[in-house]
DNA sequence: TCTTTCCGTGAACTGTTGTTCAGTTCTTTG
DNA sequence: CAAAGAACTGAACAACAGTTCACGGAAAGA
């Protein structure tokens, strides 16, 4: 006799494996990683502890898969807004304040993905989802660069300066405690997007126009991925 | 019968308490702050976990002291290198460097006193730390653009961006593997500087000569306190 | 309907570390 | 040298969260 798993059983499947993790992904917007906690998501997802058990082998692999998502969404958001851009320089442009504006977004999500102590150990996703932000910046550094925009450098070391400066600068905690207020924030994400596009060499980044398109996802509707489903904290 | 102690064991009791925070200053520069714990501490110190109770409150307490010593150093080096400076704008630079060189020398170290995970609750004396040095940039910053040397800017944003960046392209999980080579060390430093300077709007920072006067720490290359006998873990 | 196989449960288990405290050792004083 | 106070010890304790597992129940096949 062989049991064989139905359509309608495995679609259940994975409806919970989606929902547990989805609970992870509210939890952690809400209360930072400290408050993915197998019980509570558990709870939150409507099923017993032992249950997340039946999809992820441990914590750290459940976690390990959250971050590689919003990342993932990450890394394509930002590569959506520069494909969009007419040219290199604008393009790199795009890339960083769609990022600055995504992580101002959902700044506690942004910190627990990125940097907030976690107990168990996540430091190898944590570094690939670094890693792919940091190269699809690099990618445009690049594309500047070779393009004639920026001066000759080293795009890797460039690339991770600018991430860290938008973290640090944006939901780090050091900042600015006032970013609920839509224009503080707006002015914020642009002033950081500004320091970026100096820091790699852009001349003229205000002049040129390349800081102003910060588009709140809230507000004006023009940005992509806008449909997150996230809890504002 | 009154006990008073006597100048001998008031300076014992002053150098075992100093024991206590060089064997945790040690063991966070070899292992980071996970590396931090009560017994091993004890053990390098050569004293019994209870004996750390006579001395620091809480295991939280012991590293907030940690990390408020360490970032007092940090921010002294910096004000004395801008200080030694001929202007504004070599004074920025200057605090930049140093601070860049110090962190890359004592890469674990600064990493954990500034961003890795530690299970107790170090929030408030890792805020005060980061605060203190972006406080120190930021009055460099300050300076130069009264100066007329920078372009008007949020010198608060600025300064914490600029951290940012030095941390993450330094000290961060994505910081070149390869800084034991104290050539790439260098250089690194030197790229991170002059991204950090362009950031904040300075022109032409190695043609001026802001950039160069990297002058690395003796100590940089060898591993602090290398020959420590094994305390199990 | 009955049997087999798998899914879900949640209370109990585990393992790790910070913390405590009664007993021991050392220092001071009369 | 003896009494008293302080410091030190380290094994035992506590607390917390991740993980396990024996059991009940639902779904699949005959």
């Amino acid at each position: 006799m062989v049991y064989r798993r139905t359509h309608q059983v495995v679609r259940r499947l994975e409806a919970r494996r989606a929902s547990i993790l989805q609970a992870a992904r509210e939890a952690a917007a809400e209360g930072g990683m400290a408050a993915v906690q197998i019980a509570p998501v558990a709870n939150r997802a409507s099923v017993a502890a032992g249950t997340v058990y039946r999809y992820f082998p441990s914590k750290a692999d459940l976690i390990a898969e959250l971050i590689a998502d919003v990342s993932r969404a990450e890394v394509a958001a930002m590569r959506e807004a520069a494909d969009a851009a007419p040219g290199p320089s604008s393009a790199l442009a795009a890339a960083v304040t769609q990022i600055a504006v995504h992580v101002v977004s959902h700044r506690k999500l942004a910190w627990g993905v990125l940097a907030e102590p976690v107990d168990v150990d996540v430091t190898e996703p944590r570094l690939m989802a670094r890693r792919d932000i940091a190269d699809e910046i690099q990618a445009r550094i690049e594309a500047a660069m070779q393009a004639g925009h920026l001066p000759s450098q080293d795009t890797a070391i460039a690339a991770t300066a600018v991430l860290g400066a938008l973290h640090e600068a944006l939901v780090g905690p050091l900042a600015p405690p006032d970013l609920d207020d839509p224009i503080k924030l707006r002015d914020a994400v642009q002033t950081v997007t500004l320091l970026a596009l100096r820091a790699v060499g852009v001349l003229d980044a205000r002049a040129r126009g390349l800081v102003v398109q910060v588009t709140m996802p809230a507000a004006a509707a023009a940005a992509p991925t806008a449909s997150e489903a996230m809890t504002g904290s």
